[in-house]
DNA sequence: TATTGTTATACTCTATAACTATA
DNA sequence: TATAGTTATAGAGTATAACAATA
């Protein structure tokens, strides 16, 4: 057997791999988050967050749903006190968005538990594991953005 | 700065990164499953794949939802043709719920499709990044088990 | 009586179509 | 006319409460 077709398997092996771990360290993640919202209420939640000052319309772009659903989620975060809706500066037509000091501690919050659960199982492996991680760590963002 | 506070440290910052790369990666893969189905759906037809012969309760325990919702997610397999329900051996109560060949194809096609994408991005790191990842893999797996 | 599953009903999130205000 | 956002309405997924069949 050529090297090619030995490493397309291998590949082939450590993505099968990491699917399956991937897709139940997000799920156990989120079920850590504490749940005083929906997912789709803190995915909207902290587009806002890391872009600051954006429209519906972009924000529901962000997001990938219609204008309509978001208009809805904007409403429901805006009642609760979490954002807030200010004229555009200089299109009457456009909104725009900002969190509130509530919706900024409330998604601080829901990340300080995620992390402090994965936190509480690294500290469970041993030092080498973790060594390996932190070699890890910095290759699954670059997968993770590309 | 004593060795303790330092690992600790560490660690904490390692769990912010493995977090917000983990979260993306999972969603990325998601969007690339093909939507012939909802999550919902994927998440039951799976749980059934993977342990067969279960019946609605035991399903509907699995995927943490309540039995009415699960009634409604598995009358709409059924009717698709992705599973089957058929009588209990002992207990004409139950039901006892099987895929489809279809259901299984489904479900083939959806993990194809996202280790597809996750292998295609593996590609494309050096060999040494790759062997990183082969390193890191089982121990994510136990990281996600636990 | 207790358990398994379903039906009835309501709330949330999503969508498309139609509307309002502004550019 | 075109664009940004909202309102109207409907479909999917979830829940709780009430029910039917069986143990």
């Amino acid at each position: 057997m050529n090297m090619q077709t030995s490493q397309t398997r291998s590949r082939a092996g450590l993505a099968a791999a990491l699917r399956v771990s991937i897709s139940r360290l997000s799920r156990r993640m989120r079920a850590e988050g504490g749940h005083s919202l929906s997912a789709t209420q803190i995915g909207a939640l902290g587009a806002v967050a890391r872009h600051d000052a954006l429209t519906p319309g972009e924000l529901a772009a962000h997001e990938k749903v219609q204008p309509p659903s978001m208009t809805r989620t904007i409403a429901r975060l805006e009642a609760d006190g979490l954002l807030t809706r200010s004229p555009h500066p200089t299109d009457r037509r456009q909104v725009v968005l900002s969190l509130t000091a509530a919706g900024d501690k409330l998604l601080k919050e829901e990340r300080r538990r995620k992390e402090a659960w994965l936190a509480q199982r690294l500290a469970e492996l041993t030092p080498e594991e973790q060594s390996i991680l932190r070699q890890a760590a910095p290759i699954l963002e670059r997968l993770s953005h590309g």
